[in-house]
DNA sequence: AGGTGGATCTCGGAT
DNA sequence: ATCCGAGGTCCACCT
């Protein structure tokens, strides 16, 4: 107990693993029998119940709240609460196997990843042949009122292109997304010329293809690059 | 590191904390610098890195995964990798503050949840006129060849209803889907008599209020149950 | 504070 | 295995 207030209060990452049961409201609410868990409490506010199997944690609550300790009736109650929106997480320890509290000194930079749909508009955009011959890319993040489309430029015959861009595998979610853009454009140009609307991909659904064909889009295979390189 | 061997070989939740490098190569690739961590490793093959701050881990590798544990130049070296798809995550330590293993018993039953988009099917199936008076639902989960339309049905004039839910407030992407449904209705039924589309939500964007006028769709507000009841 | 879309999204269900 | 959509999604970025 004195261990998890003194590290919760000096600004430490603790850790906690027992038997317990686990409650929240607020966006939802869920109950959680009792059981083992691993709970993690971060000093931006953040906190984690996992179990033993799932990437996600079964409980949590995100960074921001303000968490608290109590004994209660002999048993151990985390708190980790917020408002805007209310809600709160309970953690109620039946047994504690472990407590845990730890300093996290720096964090120079975080994580650089490469890979990401950004790599991949960077990519075409040294290389807008990649895309077709002719294409000569205008603007990246074009604003219109359905949204920002990824890049924006002409064919070799002058026609308006928007490109969509994916990072992976798409489906008809993407296809939506690149039809809403052209619409927009087409109202904000108020021109009947063709405005054509590509989606950029590793590779398309099914039901993405007929979405594409349905509606006079069109498909180009890449993959966000230095993956196989 | 026996006792990390021992953990991972008999089944039990490991964590660790320490100073560490971390690498990860598969469907991107990523690289963090040192800095002080907390690594999770669960018996399904699930692994998490994560720093002070942020509810999400820095890297991560899903459940299926192969945990292995080695020595390499006096510093321990955790390694998670599975094949479909290829990928490997690299946790190096340069030193390490704690280890913990920890036995999982039962997982009884998983986690109830109350306030999902199902808990809001159920509500409006109850209570038809709550999405307006005369509605009739025929089906839940009725399959088009766009997708299932969460619930089919008829209003009081003997047209057909396509509802789209959503337990909070929606963008652009719910008013697509929603269309999508009701096209392919169209389609299916090749019948120019008119089909409605209704979507249901807490609220709706400014975007997607404007895309449901363009597309003669409709908006019905409602929350999912047993929130501030 | 809200809107919009990306993510190594994850997860579950269905095919 | 892939497809599809939900999620207490989280998250960065912008207005």
């Amino acid at each position: 107990m004195t261990l998890v207030t003194e590290g919760l209060r000096t600004g430490e990452l603790v850790t906690l693993f027992g038997c317990c049961r686990v409650e929240y409201d607020g966006r939802a609410a869920s109950t959680l029998g009792s059981g083992n868990r691993h709970v993690l409490l971060k000093p931006d506010g953040t906190a984690l119940v996992h179990t033993a199997t799932g990437q996600q944690p079964v409980n949590w609550q995100p960074p921001g709240c303000t968490h608290t300790v109590a004994m209660d009736e002999g048993a151990l109650v985390v708190t980790s609460e917020r408002e805007t929106p209310a809600e709160q997480l309970t953690i109620r320890f039946e047994s504690l196997e472990h407590v845990g509290s730890f300093q996290v000194t720096d964090e120079p930079e975080g994580v650089s990843v490469v890979g990401t749909e950004a790599d991949l508009s960077d990519h075409l955009l040294e290389n807008p042949s990649l895309l077709e011959s002719g294409f000569t890319p205008l603007a990246t993040e074009r604003e219109t009122t359905a949204g920002a489309i990824d890049i924006y430029g002409t064919d070799s015959e002058g026609r308006t292109v928007v490109v969509e861009l994916k990072r992976r595998r798409v489906g008809p979610d993407a296809v939506s997304q690149l039809r809403r853009y052209v619409d927009a454009l087409h109202r904000e140009l108020h021109t009947d010329a063709e405005i054509r609307g590509i989606l950029v991909a590793p590779s398309v659904t099914g039901r993405a293809t007929s979405l594409l064909e349905e509606h006079d889009l069109e498909f180009v295979a890449l993959e966000p690059p230095s993956r196989d390189v």
